[in-house]
DNA sequence: GGTTGATCTGAACGGTTGTTCAGTTAATCT
DNA sequence: AGATTAACTGAACAACCGTTCAGATCAACC
């Protein structure tokens, strides 16, 4: 039990006030416990970052496999793009941090969540590639526009709340329209 | 002499390391100096970075005011679209500073910020307006448009190395397509 | 040449940092 | 009932934090 619940603090902590300004006794405390007692769940600070970045980008990498299915570009990219946008705005403490806090890695570290975020950017990129050779995308530079796209539906965790005018679903429709523009033939 | 050299030194730390990663004694060291010297040109930690972030975004404002210029609405928005890339790429660090350690900020001071990132997202919304309402552009939401639009170009600051495949450009061009029909009736 | 005023040093302040560890606690197993 | 084991405390460690300030330094002015 205690494991899970030091990991959902120090995600808590570290999207809200930054990895760096977190300390190990906060993160304690938030649980209930002493300090010390977190050095029986993790080696160190630095390994529950990576642990918090690493398990979140594993878990994109699997979900987004699943939601894309088979079939026509056009509806593959549709899927990646509400998939996208659900996965994002569900859990936007995990997002904050995967693109916050890579400065505050170790260059081995580094690489690996590094390796991990590419694999999911060459997911929408093979889509771009196969709407391209279908003739129903024109996209001149697929990997600017798959760097475009997804830091365009990734923005929407700096804005959105759950009680503002828009629903998730809305908002989903709205960056998909936005999205087949971009890339339409 | 002193005062801008801290400054730079603060600037390339910060966007390095993190604000909160970085000490007084790093920066004083950076430009050859004692930690109690920087307090002769800064309050105290937190107004240097405040004063970084507000002379950014003045100056993007200022600056993007003067390249937008009059005219038609798609003019204005290729003007807006390729001063905000140049802009862009020619500041890194500045850009990454002022949307990075928001959340460093105390209230008081962040509201304050936000107000300089408003009226920065304001001149956009209101060019997308200004050309739904000339019929030359189809946008639902303008709001979410200008987010969105903001989000996609500011996203080649994660990617762009001057010694890459691209020139800046050539970059600014691949985004103008992109946004322009993205925002196309 | 003496004085002023800005600039900077170097030490000190109280407090916090990540991490370690001997020892207490409490639950589990034989 | 006694032994084993995992979980946790509380204190300690050396290092570092932002900030202050009395005094040294040194160029510019009268």
């Amino acid at each position: 039990m205690t494991g899970p619940r030091i990991r959902q603090a120090a995600l808590r902590l570290f999207a809200r006030h930054g990895y760096a300004a977190v300390s190990m006794r906060q993160i304690a405390s938030e649980v209930g416990l002493q300090a010390g007692a977190l050095y029986n769940y993790t080696p160190d600070k630095q390994a529950l970052l990576l642990s918090l970045m690493t398990g979140h980008l594993e878990d994109l990498l699997a979900r987004s496999a699943r939601a894309e299915g088979t079939g026509p570009a056009e509806a593959r990219l549709e899927a990646f793009v509400r998939f996208h946008i659900a996965y994002h705005l569900d859990r936007p403490d995990e997002v904050f941090i995967a693109y916050m806090e890579l400065r505050n890695l170790e260059p081995d570290h580094f690489a690996q969540v590094e390796a991990l975020r590419r694999r999911y950017e060459d997911r929408l990129e093979a889509i771009l590639a196969a709407g391209r050779d279908e003739g129903v995308f024109d996209v001149p530079d697929t990997k600017i526009a798959t760097l475009a796209v997804i830091a365009m539906l990734t923005g929407v965790t700096t804005w959105y709340r759950p009680a503002g005018r828009l629903s998730a679903d809305a908002v989903a429709g709205l960056y998909w329209d936005m999205v087949r523009k971009t890339v339409a033939a």
